[in-house]
DNA sequence: ACCAGAAATGTGGGATCGCAGTTATATGTC
DNA sequence: GACATATAACTGCGATCCCACATTTCTGGT
């Protein structure tokens, strides 16, 4: 399949939960879609490349069809567009559109946190630990890719903690539209000068304190817009 | 086209308006993608009906492929689900999901309103006086699929004038979600003893008060909150 | 060497067909 | 008539073919 050749699983997205016990038959635009989600999240593709479907269905070993239904599906999240025709593409990041985004991000990932507060177990709560420590490792090896999936991951165990499906998924379809900027943004700068703020997060977890997460959180995206000051937009 | 028969057309969406000066070639699954999306957002498709790729390219007289990537698309979004494999059908609402899209409309029409404030034109807000007449008809006369389309651009011409397109991208996928329940609520209980928070809304963008905006906004939302106190959940 | 204009290549979009599976209907058995 | 079974109709998914168009490459005239 498809995922084979990338490495370790990203947890299930929101979308694939869907009723329990309801095994999902491996539809070929679906893990299609799944993997360039995932590319796109971790920064695998950058903005301004041309996608082509002919080009992704020859490099995955299928007809265009399924990839264009997982095209399809991206265009509808804003992840890709259709670009002066016969042209599909990441659209290119401009800060109007990246404080928008940052500022929607603001607007509900602090409070996905929040919700998930309570529903926060001491198995949930190892598991956190166990991928900032990984992000750590990340961070410190200039692994870009590996800290964006592991910043991924952490954030999504979080979120998932509540039961919001609806709102963790807009706040996919950001991430969606924000990873792939981003990898340029850390490619360039590195992830070294990164302060973690996932440390206080999980304090803050720890006293049950809400106030304090939603701060620590909201902390963790505003640094991503430190970021953009710095970037020039080529 | 298959828009043809819908008569009035709607305000552009958000995923329409790109560069400007980009005339966008009628391409078909997006006539049809907007077409479905009209029909849910104005509630005119009810959950449960199980969609037929088949049968909607009947109907609009397209082969399946255009319909396929339409309902693609809406899957995206949430809009439409595939239930037990082969069946494609609008996901049936429960109160969990009810308020999970609820809190999120919360969280981000208010904040839509305000950034909007300061770019409310006059001419804007003579729009919006003459959508609100119109859906003041709409509910006197117990038309439920008018009062929600006037309801639609009620809302949206509002948020449009920010210039935050994201965000309003966001609360377009909402509403895909709410529509058609709202449909069934409506239909039920009349339009009839909606109080029309609009009014509130309009006075605070002419006084340029951007917190009781924003209270008129959420208390709009909190009104169909309340409607589903009454509703059984059949 | 330069720059039209023409041919070739590659693109996304749509139509059509077939497959495997589900669902609904009809048939058979007691 | 009730129920189990077989059959027919219908479904979404994927593959393949073709088209109109955009872009690139080649070519010929100056």
């Amino acid at each position: 399949m498809a995922n084979a050749s990338t490495g370790k699983k990203l947890a299930a997205t929101t979308a694939e939960v869907e009723d329990l016990e309801t095994v999902v038959e491996p539809v070929l635009h679906a893990s299609i879609y799944e993997d360039l989600r995932r590319r796109m999240i971790t920064g695998k593709i950058v903005p301004g490349v041309g996608l082509s479907t002919r080009g992704l269905a020859l490099e995955l070993g299928v007809s265009q069809m399924p990839v264009r239904d997982a095209l399809s599906r991206l265009a509808a999240e804003g992840a890709v567009a259709i670009r002066s025709k016969r042209k599909i593409e990441v659209p290119p990041m401009n800060p109007e559109r990246f404080t928008d985004l940052l500022n929607c991000r603001l607007l509900l990932e602090p409070e996905a946190a929040v919700q998930a507060l309570p529903h926060i177990t001491p198995a949930k709560m190892k598991q956190l630990r166990e991928i900032d420590a990984a992000l750590d490792t990340a961070m410190e090896n200039g692994d870009v890719i590996a800290y964006m999936e592991r910043n991924f991951e952490f954030h999504f165990t979080l979120y998932r903690a509540n039961n919001r499906p609806t709102l963790n998924r807009l706040i996919e379809t950001l991430w969606l539209q924000f990873g792939p900027f981003m990898r340029v943004v850390y490619g360039r700068y590195g992830t070294a000068n990164l302060v973690d703020q996932h440390r206080v997060a999980l304090d803050a977890i720890d006293a049950g304190d809400a106030e304090a997460l939603h701060k620590a959180i909201a902390g963790d995206i505003a640094d991503g817009m430190g970021l953009i000051g710095r970037t020039s937009w080529a």
